[in-house]
DNA sequence: CGCTAACCGAGACGGTACGTCCCGTCTTTAC
DNA sequence: GTAAAGACGGGACGTACCGTCTCGGTTAGCG
């Protein structure tokens, strides 16, 4: 019953790595986690409630986060070279754009898309903050550092056919931290 | 015959920003232009290269560019004022999300994609170095520093709930070109 | 489930009788039947699979064969008259051309229409040859004799504009069994 | 001009051999006769008259007739003999079943392959005739008997998987005619 | 002999039906 | 008695032709 979901979702995840949003297929999805259609309906009431649903599990699953150095430079650079990494490998890579996306679609998705970048920008906010106080970085507004680093990781990946590697990742902290 | 095709793709781009790219429906488009479902067909084989050639159709529009101002900060202000304006308003506006998305799952779409922002990439780098150059700004990498300046445009944009406005714009450049 | 097939078989002889194999539209089926058009093709494969498969109902249509008389040339009377009859009466009246054409282009249709065709002559074989050896008619060969009476009838409907009524099957029967 | 027509009737004649009336198609005669597909509609106005009119054809070209034997008997035979030879041979083999079908459908069709069927009935209704009169033949109805022997010969053609066999003509004829 | 008219091919146009795929709902079965 | 299987109506896909239409380009015949 409760295995039931969590194959569902699994495969949801698969399915959304693989297709994209759109492409997304119930029928998919059932047939990836050998069930029937109908389950799927039972417990999700349409393919959107199944997607956010199924995305859920991403907030949870790195809950075995490494620890974060102490040093407020190290701290940035590893938060970025790990959101650099994530977009770069499934299920995430395929995942993000598609929820670019749909969140413009669906405020469900929107609220939880948003809700999960927040999260993210929250730790690198706190780390940038950190790193100014200390007098370690420039003195810049902490929030839109942040959203400078960030936004260049996504922007490299999204649209363009460069993404941030790892190895940029300290340039990219100095030229706008200094 | 010219102006069919052209009816069709301005049908195209509202259905693109309307209903996204998934959900963007041949049969839409066709009521939307007043033409038969296989005039379409006849011009373009499929989704996709109706989408990639109505997109084109953006490429040429913005020619009436205004003349930027020769102060680098004042031109890289400008050229990230325009693309945060662009981002928040019709056709762009709804067409980018369905852009990142459709970038993954189509080549030609990508490719498209990628030269769209390079071109507007190419822009910015072009102002930034300037202003390192002229010890108007902090010595950067330009490119990098576009990036930056750039991502936290579409960061915020994609990403969260709180677009970069225009009065924000000045500030943004500030942090990270100093 | 049962019932929906029935529906549709039933539309489809309909549909067969008034606008002849071609022009045998699936939509008009399903429209006739009150039913979407998936569910045609959810049970039969294509167009051809639906024909041949609403045919089989006339096979079992007509078990309430009226009792034969014993009589031979009785019973050879009424064997064409109901032939000719049901020539002209639909269902069958519409889809016997339908069927003549649609023989020559799918071979499952074929195999049903002759064999469909095999079962008539038998009985009507049988009943020549009985006459034959009961002496009442001509010393014929049975299946020529039961080829040129059915022939006959069949020549009449179909290629000529004067089918055979039911008041000049004594004197056919007579040209030909004497 | 003139031999524009002519390549088109005979495509077309073709055509309807092998595709049947059904699946006959203006787009496939046009390639055959490698011609416009407007050339068809200019010189006929739709699907219909283009067939009629190659049908027309066919009245002409058999006139080229083998001179008929005088014995009444021997008349019969070749008549028949004729008949089975051109059911089982292009281009006749391929469209009569067509007719039968689209005669059903269409009124001018109708016409045309009535006239022809009684053209040739005719021919065979005089020959029995004479032999009848001859007291060649038993005393016969020469018009049903006639319409068996055709009959038989159509049906085995059209209804079974044994058409007639010029060897097995004589035995026909004795059978109906003694 | 040259001009004009007809006929030509090519192919775009709005349609209609095809057969496929998937949606979200509803019904039936069998465990 | 509930959950898997799967039938249902619906709608969009991309394909194939339909019959209509507008184009230039080439014959061909009449003046």
């Amino acid at each position: 019953v409760v295995r039931s979901r969590e194959k569902v979702l699994r495969a949801a995840l698969e399915e959304l790595a693989s297709a994209g949003y759109a492409g997304f297929a119930m029928e998919s999805v059932a047939a990836r986690a050998g069930v029937g259609r109908s389950t799927l309906y039972r417990h999700w009431s349409d393919r959107w409630e199944l997607v956010t649903d199924a995305l859920e599990v991403l907030n949870v699953q790195p809950t075995g986060q490494p620890s974060l150095p102490d040093a407020p430079r190290a701290r940035v650079e590893q938060l970025l070279t790990h959101l650099s990494d994530v977009l770069l490998r499934p299920p995430v890579s395929g995942v993000v754009p598609a929820l670019v996306h749909a969140a413009e679609q669906s405020e469900a998705v929107r609220d939880f898309f948003h809700a999960y970048s927040a999260r993210r920008r929250e730790a690198l906010v706190t780390a940038v903050r950190a790193g100014v106080e200390a007098g370690v970085f420039r003195e810049v507004d902490p929030e839109l550092a942040a959203d400078a680093l960030s936004g260049a990781v996504f922007y490299r990946r999204l649209l363009t056919g460069r993404p941030v590697g790892a190895a940029e990742v300290p340039e990219l902290v100095t030229t706008v931290l200094g």
